[in-house]
DNA sequence: TCGCTTTATCCGATATACGGATACGGTATT
DNA sequence: AATACCGTATCCGTATATCGGATAAAGCGA
């Protein structure tokens, strides 16, 4: 009995091994199909889970509702109840809050798509988005979120996060949208310097070929950068310096009033 | 070795028994929460849970970002990764993607704020919300779903549902948002069998005083009814019949369209 | 009709999660 | 200040739910 020193190391040796494995699997699985809606197959392969095990988590997954699978082709992709979930976190959101009458008033103003985003891992996440007129073709609504090098919004965002995290970013992988898409780190972090050093950042079809988008930080009380406002038109509209200059403005006004609205205070 | 008849049995009738216990758990966790950010405690009693179990669970979910904490006051709410999963739903979803662009064509026409909703339980769930003025003031954005009962969207989508589903509803209770909220079974019977007969819903403060809505629902090529257009502004709106008139207009023409590109056909 | 891939189910061993009990830390109460 | 109390965190042995290899069934293409 008092030999529990041994078992008492093996629990610690074993940080690693237990912890609500299930649960951390499945949600491990909702996030892989939100990715990549598939096949279980795929889905096994991906994560590297034995089938058995798989097939008893989609299961239980699909039963409550949470993914939905196609019945003809067996495909899973993510079901609704897990949107009603996930609404909830806008709810809660009190930088949205604060910004959701300045991105209004910005969207009413101009002609142009206004988003709020945040970061959250490598990808920058659609919060808002507000389309005015249908001019503009975009698939920037909620459910596209793009990783953090490409487009303003997530170099902004990039910009502004922790040295640490930034240099964690510029490791990794960095897909190419399109063409114009910045994959080269050294080039990347000329851009995110110059952003820094202007307060805001833009890009021209780095995402789409036809469209192009300027972003700023949102600061709150602790001069933190907790999201961006983006600004996204056609990229035509780009060729005009004085439509651009106007753009501009608004946006950094807008970015500017949220930040005032969480208690950020100008100075250093 | 082939008494293994008992045990077979014991699982049959162990049912109930087993099942991803840990992972079902922590969904309804996570939607308790999304329903009802706060206390731990009040999460472990809402769900009868042991306190080590849900803690267990708690931890888990946070530390994956799946809920986040508010550090003072210990409140738990939903996380920013389930957001991501989340809107991940809206992707792949094909009503809304049909539903789109007549939505957004409406909301520009006329004063009022238009948006695509379908059921998932007792609650009529947002997809979709365009408001064009600021001046509606409105919490039916994402984040907020409403039961059936209230609301001409909800009664519209019980309206059209199976009979069964439709029973079951009315059996459970009924909150009051307002005190114009209908909770009379009876009472909501009429209406509902009214919406059926005139092919469309109007509620007036039931949700909220100053608002009132009109919905219409929206159907698939199987002749189901998949989810509801719903149009809402001020009360005021109401009051002249020439206005209501052709808010309806645009609001049936808009359900209409967007059925047709579901590939739903008129017919009995 | 026959292979082949994908999906579904079984079942025993064992690691894993459960929950009672206990300790901790902050805030209200007197 | 001292005490009481509520909410939160952690420990640990036991029972049991979970894992995954194996096997069966079902689709699918040829």
């Amino acid at each position: 009995m008092r030999v529990a020193m041994a078992p008492k190391k093996q629990d610690r040796q074993a940080d690693k091994a237990p912890a609500l494995k299930g649960v951390r699997r499945s949600l491990q699985v909702l996030e892989y199909i939100a990715l990549n809606p598939g096949r279980a197959t795929d889905v096994a392969e991906g994560l590297n889970v034995s089938w058995a095990t798989l097939h008893r988590t989609l299961s239980e997954l699909e039963q409550g509702g949470f993914i939905a699978r196609d019945a003809d082709s067996n495909r899973y992709s993510i079901g609704p109840r897990m949107w009603f979930i996930g609404t909830a976190y806008l709810a809660e959101h009190k930088v949205l809050e604060a910004a959701r009458p300045y991105l209004d008033a910005a969207a009413e103003a101009g002609d142009y798509t206004v988003q709020l985003v945040e970061r959250s891992g490598r990808l920058a996440v659609t919060l808002y988005s507000y389309q005015t007129a249908g001019e503009v073709i975009t698939k920037s609504t909620y459910g596209y979120h793009f990783p953090l090098h490409c487009g303003s919004k997530g170099q902004v965002l990039l910009a502004y996060s922790a040295p640490a995290d930034m240099e964690e970013f510029l490791a990794g992988p960095f897909e190419s949208l399109t063409p114009e898409t910045v994959t080269q780190p050294k080039e990347l972090r000329k851009i995110l310097k110059e952003i820094k050093s202007q307060g805001y950042g833009q890009t021209i079809g780095d995402v789409q070929h036809f469209t192009g988008s300027l972003s700023a930080p949102v600061f709150d009380r602790a001069q933190q950068v907790v999201g961006a406002v983006c600004f996204i038109t056609k990229r035509s509209a780009f060729r005009d310096a004085e439509t651009v200059e106007k753009m501009l403005e608004t946006l950094l006004r807008t970015a500017h009033s949220t930040s005032l609205a969480l208690g950020w205070r100008p100075g250093a």
